[in-house]
DNA sequence: AGAGGTCGCGCTTGATATTTC
DNA sequence: CGAAATATCAAGCGCGACCTC
């Protein structure tokens, strides 16, 4: 026999039972479990212990509907995305300390952004947070015109007016992987793009901009990918039929280098010693001593708060966009690059 | 100049709005937007028209308050487990049709389990689907007590009496890798395990069941692991430093997999000409084509459906628990796995 | 300062009133 | 005239802001 529940379901205790049981009023059982002022000592604790008995809990629904303030973010994520789960343990690391809760909404095959941001904006959120959106810039222009929103990781300079973007500076990325190689002695360095994905663009454009800076734009060489290992595996199978190989490889981010890397080893390529590979991202992924990945870092931390700042100081007085918020990565070197044979 | 927004921050319109816009009252309104019977078809165009252009959306949390069931289905996952993301997809691809919605809240560092449950009961959710709980039984028992709880891939029998729990048949799938194994002529069979993971002991038991059955009780060799690559790695070093290798390795899981093969392509140990390699879960991982690994997978699918059902079952009337609902695995035969040398 | 009373957040949901054939 | 279709009314859901004592 299952253990007698102090509240069978369906009977979720109310204020007015804890204020019944206490014997005292609603409005006072309602200080108490705020914790706000107004209260004594000797009540608060009679409160707190009917509270405790009959088992409540405050129903942040009611609570929210109350209150002209909801202090909820809506962050939209993508299921599929282990960049987008780091920067979700940043945004919850941040946003619960400033007393804003947070409502996912996922986007899955089956379940588009349109999806997830209607749910969150029938949640009542008060912001919007969106990992790496893809919807049109109209879509963020008209969800900006409702509420504040930031997007992290994706680009958007003019074309969505009221949308708050943090990203990260993926272009100088680029160029200090290349810097990196070329300081070692490389010249034949070759780039296995990102495609459409967000950033792509700009790291395409670090990686030639870098190259051309280093008098090695006859060099350039840049390979269509995606931000897949299935992708990585791609490129480098392209640049194992070409020959010569280039001396060293810059892919898109560390899945796609997990791919490149495979392929090399299955190809009896020696990383380091033959070819050099880049990541970016430095994800778990790299950090693990068997791959041991050296790579482009995102500072997500700095991401997290950034974006969890702006959409804060948006909901509390400041009326503009303060444009973008750009964040420098940083190289992380291990073991995957060293000085051409 | 931002696109006059067709409401401005802070003021969110509400049904009366709509209702005075159309000229109905607010009844009528509320009938329209839930598409329920009792509204004329000119009416109804004529409200639908008054909410599009006031930009009226429903407040979910009003609707929830007030109606008695809220439709809400809580669901705990791990930022950190792609096996979660992949159960997720499934929950939302059938609870939504269903007529339910989801209610995220992530685990992650610094956000134990106990917060993620607290909230989602905040929330108000009507039951509660836990991906891979690893709260104590005597917690889950005392949710249960308040509402349905399902437990999806953890193992509880009896300690947590109420507790739904749907998973797969853990030492089906070891035992179907290990039949596989010897029937490809494999004796020499050592299972690098999860440790503590959920699933883990089923695992090895299936496996050292699975063993004797063969005859093969002697040959038993288990190594201390865990769910991640690394794990995978620190298992197949072992291997490598005792000699002689087995014919053949069973991870724990996929990331597991991946290490001991990263391992041994790192000292030229092929795979599956000296070593056959299978993992578990046919996650995204395995199925690339440079990676392309036996693995015994689990049905996401199904075990997503079941937890919605049963979840489901129990808020539409079924009073009592159903017991596990235990899914059987299947064996996907790739590239990693071949008769040994 | 500590306490209770009251109203209404935005919505759904019976019961009730008005129409139509 | 009565059933069915439309529309309205009024009462809260659980809570917090504000007022009073």
């Amino acid at each position: 026999m299952p253990p007698t529940p102090a509240v069978p379901h369906g009977k979720r205790p109310t204020l007015a039972d804890v204020a019944a049981r206490a014997g005292v009023s609603t409005a006072l059982v309602s200080i108490v479990m705020r914790d706000a002022k107004g209260a004594g000592a000797a009540t608060r604790e009679r409160v707190l212990e009917a509270a405790q008995e009959i088992g409540y809990r405050p129903d942040a629904r009611a609570r929210l509907l109350r209150s002209h303030r909801s202090h909820l973010l809506g962050v939209q994520f993508g299921l599929q995305h282990p960049f987008h789960s780091d920067l979700l343990e940043g945004i919850y690391a941040v946003a619960e300390p400033a007393g804003y809760q947070i409502a996912l909404s996922a986007v899955a095959a089956g379940r588009g952004e349109q999806r997830a941001t209607d749910a969150l904006l029938a949640d009542r959120c008060e912001a919007l947070i969106l990992l790496g959106p893809q919807a049109p810039a109209a879509r963020l222009a008209e969800l900006a015109g409702q509420l504040p929103v930031v997007s992290v990781a994706r680009r958007l300079r003019g074309t969505a007016p009221g949308v708050e973007v943090v990203r990260t500076a993926d272009d100088e990325g680029a160029r200090r992987a290349v810097d990196h190689l070329v300081a070692l002695g490389h010249r034949d360095i070759a780039h296995i793009d990102g495609g459409r994905a967000p950033g792509a663009a700009d790291r395409r454009r670090g990686y030639r901009t870098a190259m051309s800076r280093h008098d090695l734009a006859d060099r350039v060489h840049v390979l269509p990918g995606g931000l897949t290992e299935e992708d990585g595996a791609t490129g480098a199978h392209a640049l194992l039929d070409a020959t010569p190989l280039p001396t060293a490889v810059l892919a898109f981010n560390d899945r796609s280098a997990t791919g490149v890397l495979d392929t090399f080893l299955r190809a009896r390529v020696s990383v380091p010693d033959e070819v050099s590979v880049i990541g970016f991202d430095d994800s778990h992924l790299a950090r693990l001593a068997h791959i041991d990945l050296t790579t482009v870092g995102q500072d997500i931390p700095r991401l997290a708060e950034l974006a969890v700042g702006r959409a804060i100081a948006r909901l509390e007085g400041e009326r503009t966009p303060t444009g973008e918020a750009v964040v420098a990565p940083h190289l992380v070197i291990r073991g995957t690059t060293a000085g051409p044979a």
